[in-house]
DNA sequence: TGGTTATATGCGGTTATGCGCATAAGCAGA
DNA sequence: TCTGCTTATGCGCATAACCGCATATAACCA
């Protein structure tokens, strides 16, 4: 659980995430544009990420390609929930004038 | 978010959190000795939660009294919620002996 | 005032974390 | 095989996190 909410704790791996929770899958060099993070940050965050079982990759002809985790234990998929959520509400969404 | 996942993503803070989670106050010294932590540590632990908002205390004689900040978004308490479920879940229940 | 209990904090040391740079490794297509 | 694209990783640096020790602060009571 510690470990877990420490991979959670950082910006770019929760924003990476946010991405990986459509749930589909996505490439480091797609994340790594979204995001605007640097090639070897991106892949040591996605690292972090799948050491701690939240996502899993896939390799793909050049291309890795990162999922959540399909396995992971409900709680834990409650808890990934609930924080994208808060983090939600705390990020107002961007007005946009009337009309 | 992140300085909030931060707060919980350490062991000692979060079980204090879950000793708070009764919905009472508990002062330092309880604390300490519950989780067999140095005065110091504990007193510098609940400073982050105070800090991060997650926890507000209140001067008793000699005690300060620590209670989960009754005012916490909802989105942050269910957050909370779903942290302290998940760490329940995963140190799975003190095994009695068969009677 | 002086002593006791409870809590906070300054300081220094150790370890963990995040980053960029350079380079290695994996894959595809010419 | 050579080249280009994508991803991983070794290394060093800077900073943050955590800790214990000592000390300061606060409240209580005699």
């Amino acid at each position: 659980m510690i470990t877990i909410l420490s991979a959670l704790a950082e910006p770019t791996r929760l924003d990476a995430l946010r991405i990986l929770a459509d749930g589909s899958e996505h490439c480091v060099c797609e994340l790594m544009d979204r995001l605007g993070a640097s090639q070897s940050r991106m892949s040591r965050h996605m690292g972090v990420l799948k050491t701690n079982g939240l996502v899993v990759d896939r390799r793909d002809a050049q291309w890795v390609r990162f999922r959540i985790n399909p396995d992971l234990p409900p709680h834990v998929k409650a808890l990934i929930d609930s924080v994208l959520a808060a983090a939600d509400i705390e990020l107002p969404a961007p007005q946009r004038r009337a009309a």
